[in-house]
DNA sequence: CTACGCTTTTGCAGCGCTGCAAAGCAAAGC
DNA sequence: GCTTTGCTTTGCAGCGCTGCAAAAGCGTAG
């Protein structure tokens, strides 16, 4: 292997110093068109290419960004990623995945920032669960931007819908059907659970709102939001004496589980029980039946992140902690109203 | 942001050498237990965290592969994705993950490397489709490996399933059920299309095998392996004269594309049409009704690609380009075995 | 008491680039 | 003609670490 190109046999070729080819080569201003084309013809000549590492070392800063998700392969992360990805290349980063597997010491290893300095500049961070310790324990001089679970503390920005309004609408969507006993698949009741408590909550309120109180043996708690959990507690669900005629999954995953399970006993969707999603992944567009489903924006959700995430890396003083609304809207198809029904 | 703890720091508290200290930090050999303990309550005491960047330089290496992949939002990528990660943070190694959008452009500006100098180590690539000419000038310093498309020229590994096997295969599968107009999914005729050729190639062995001929209006080209792709094509197939009884898809996820038409249509499957798909995601395990499939050993995919990669990047020769052939396997469910099937 | 071999520690150079500030230079002003 | 101004170009130091080879320490043998 041979050594490389640097910047200095460019500069030796075109008879000009080192740092000339630098100014040529990041573009910099005033640099004469004949001097420009000169270096310009040596870097070709040579095939130099910058040397990323060396750059970044003498600037301080790493271009790269790191983005933490519990599973790769769930559907949801890896719509996000992709958008994440996307917004990041644009503005000339470059993105690091890692993945927790949902293991909260791994959460909390990664959000300390771990040995890593100056691996990547800033974190978007998309925890599973994530308690109050391990955000006081983090690294406060890494720019952090959080997605989806938790809400600001000042010192990080936090993009998400508002859980709390999609769950009480996605309930609401099934009350108005008609349903006597809706369900609720995904709840999460300890310390790492939020998001899916303030599902819980919207629930709640939704039934509140009519004067209803909902079943409490019809809130089954999942340890993940897939579609294995989902399955198991919709056979569950199946189980009881009186089972509902509706159910609230706190992800499309867990809807397409529960779904599985209500088809191979026979059972029709919606007519017997009707099912509402949440997320808004591929999937459920065309599964059969297709989900009703809440869908977050994940376009902005991302490009949001993205942008507050490279605007604390950049900025001197850290800016305020921002909490982010991102839009979400419920999309009717077929497992709540039947075949045929036209997703919007 | 105040500065860093840095080596020398560390080593003027402890009393010793900045070098001293790089070699307890680093774990060398020859540290006195006395040296070693001091030194690392003074790492402690200051909160050193090595710079990752410096030494990346210092060592001439980045510590980082990429993985290329066309979409990341395809469940076959990210599943696979998710092996490699866990496989090469075993072995210290970050991921950086690239999308191409399939962009033969993309594609081909990510294997010549680019003015990436440095950033990762050596790629795994996914392509989707790539020309000889794209591989012809790619960087030859750059360790590489390439998944599924095409194979290797001895100077590259190449790890995948044996496509024209699995294909034969799952249309002999089809044929076994005693369909009589068995048609396919995903092929692509053109040069960037090896992969969805080979599979046309075994769907049309598996005909020979029988004395069949294939009726060409039954194989489909589809620009991509996706749902809608195959929702669009499957719709083609139902309107023709005489429909087809059996369908063998590229991927599982055209497979869900195709049988949400049929069913959209009030079709079943299997009964009026059997439907095959490959890759075998975890959708296809959980859709109504299940996918059989052909399904690629994944982890080995994944396992073997890092692991002739980190040789490919830490042996001094360049290792002999390697074939290998992962294997694979019919799983059979409802979709072409009927309701109730359980799969294995 | 010196010499030798071994382990442990050190100093220095340098990875390839950029920040900074000074130097060079040509055109404009007095 | 000489200074001023403003654009170009340069030199140097240094980002924080590791490779290398030399130096120091230290126990043992001659």
């Amino acid at each position: 292997m041979r050594r490389e190109v640097t910047l200095r046999d460019v500069a030796e070729l075109a008879g000009v110093s080192s740092r000339t080819v630098s100014n040529v080569v990041n573009g910099y201003a005033n640099v004469t068109e004949h001097t420009r084309e000169r270096v310009q013809r040596a870097v070709e000549q040579l095939g130099y290419r910058p040397n990323v590492l060396a750059r970044n070392l003498a600037q301080g800063r790493s271009g790269q960004i790191a983005v933490v998700v519990p599973y790769l392969d769930t559907p949801y992360f890896s719509e996000l990623l992709q958008s994440v990805i996307r917004a990041a290349r644009k503005s000339g980063y470059n993105v690091l995945i890692d993945q927790t597997d949902g293991d909260p010491e791994h959460e909390r290893a990664f959000i300390a920032h771990g040995s890593r300095r100056l691996l990547f500049d800033g974190i978007i961070f998309s925890p599973l669960g994530l308690d109050q310790q391990a955000l006081a324990d983090r690294d406060p001089n890494l720019p952090l931007v959080i997605l989806g679970e938790r809400s600001s503390d000042g010192s990080f920005d936090h993009v998400g819908i508002d859980d709390v309004a999609a769950s009480r609408q996605a309930t609401e969507h099934l009350l108005d059907l008609g349903r006597q006993r809706v369900a609720a698949i995904g709840d999460q009741p300890y310390a790492t659970g939020e998001a899916a408590q303030r599902r819980t909550q919207g629930f709640r309120e939704a039934h509140a709102a009519r004067g209803l109180t909902p079943r409490e043996d019809l809130i089954i708690s999942t340890p993940r939001f897939n579609r294995p959990d989902g399955a198991r507690a919709m056979a569950h669900l199946l189980d009881l004496p009186e089972p509902p005629d509706a159910v609230f999954c706190y992800s499309d995953l867990v809807a397409l589980g529960a779904i599985r399970t209500i088809v191979s006993r026979g059972l029709r969707v919606p007519e017997d029980v009707a099912v509402i999603g949440y997320d808004d992944i591929e999937d459920g567009r065309f599964s059969n039946p297709t989900i009703t489903t809440i869908s977050p924006d994940k376009e902005m959700i991302a490009t949001t992140a993205v942008e507050r995430l490279l605007l604390r890396i950049t900025s001197a003083t850290p800016p305020e902690g921002l909490e982010v609304r991102a839009p979400h809207k419920l999309i009717i198809r077929e497992s709540t109203a039947g075949p045929g029904h036209r997703s919007c």
